[in-house]
DNA sequence: AGGCTGGATTTCAATAGCGAACCCATGCAG
DNA sequence: CTGCATGGGTTCGCTATTGAAATCCAGCCT
């Protein structure tokens, strides 16, 4: 177990974590975000499928969008007039493994069925796969075995 | 880059993300957890550091430990009331990954200085660690590769 | 008993969320 | 050109949540 500390090693207003949370650490944001993962693009699919008004849905996506997380482009289908998507840039593809590490602790400690509704396999050997932590070659690392160092 | 798709595979009312998400999504519960995850466990420590509400403190460690994140247990100092402190439980741990994975995003996107303030290294090799995924063996997969795989 | 400590609750103004109606640029039909 | 449909986005009230300060209250001290 983690011993006992009065206060954090890295305050929080020096920690990419408390700015990540500032950005994304919101319902709605995390499920556009989710949904965008899955391929989702247009203002109102997101609203169909998430149930976001319509107010909010704008609000967050334009504060996606200046975050850096989501791309806004005009797309155009034959006889309708332009209307904008929103593709994830690579800023906000980055957070995918964040969701997915989510997905599965979900899936292990919120689940309601049996079996978790989705999985994720290696596309080559069909294996199931999990979050994890590696070294710079690839070589699993346990969780427990993990140091903080902090930057003198 | 994803395909366009009008909706997600899994409807959020049964994705165990969205469950994940309306647990934790809130801003203040991830800056807790945070915390909780650098050992910090008393009210008076949380709320020093976080700058928290006590009112919005009470109740959200309230639920944290009714959702099964955080134990609530007491400790007393020689000379001192009884207090209760929160100690994050095995399911709360197992939310570590994310957040790990959350702060090296927060690093490599939002990150003002050179480096990060704090990083993570193997106890043994002392290597730098990161956030990815493997296979049940241990062996690294890359995020591209990944396939989505839906329960029939 | 009296005072202190510290977690938790109450109070109330400020803010954010939400549903519905509206706005408006675009494209099409007539 | 005019009228209408489409669909992203905004405006308008209303409700719910947040936040800061004051208060409550149980345990522990002298």
């Amino acid at each position: 177990m983690v011993p006992l500390s009065r206060k954090s090693p890295v305050p929080p207003e020096h920690c990419n974590l408390a700015r990540a949370v500032e950005l994304i650490g919101d319902r709605w944001t995390l499920l556009i975000l989710r949904s965008a993962m899955y391929g989702v693009r247009r203002f109102d699919d997101f609203q169909t499928e998430l149930g976001t008004p319509r107010t909010i849905l704008s609000g967050r996506l334009k504060a996606l969008v200046e975050a850096g997380l989501l791309d806004k482009r005009i797309y155009k289908v034959e006889g309708r007039r332009a209307r904008p998507e929103y593709v994830l840039t690579d800023q906000g593809e980055a957070l995918r493994p964040v969701l997915i590490a989510l997905t599965q602790w979900g899936d292990e400690w919120l689940g309601t069925e049996g079996q978790p509704p989705i999985s994720f396999t290696d596309m080559q050997s069909r294996q199931a796969v999990r979050a994890a932590f590696v070294t710079p070659e690839g070589r699993e690392v346990s969780v427990d075995s993990l140091r903080i160092v902090l930057r003198r």
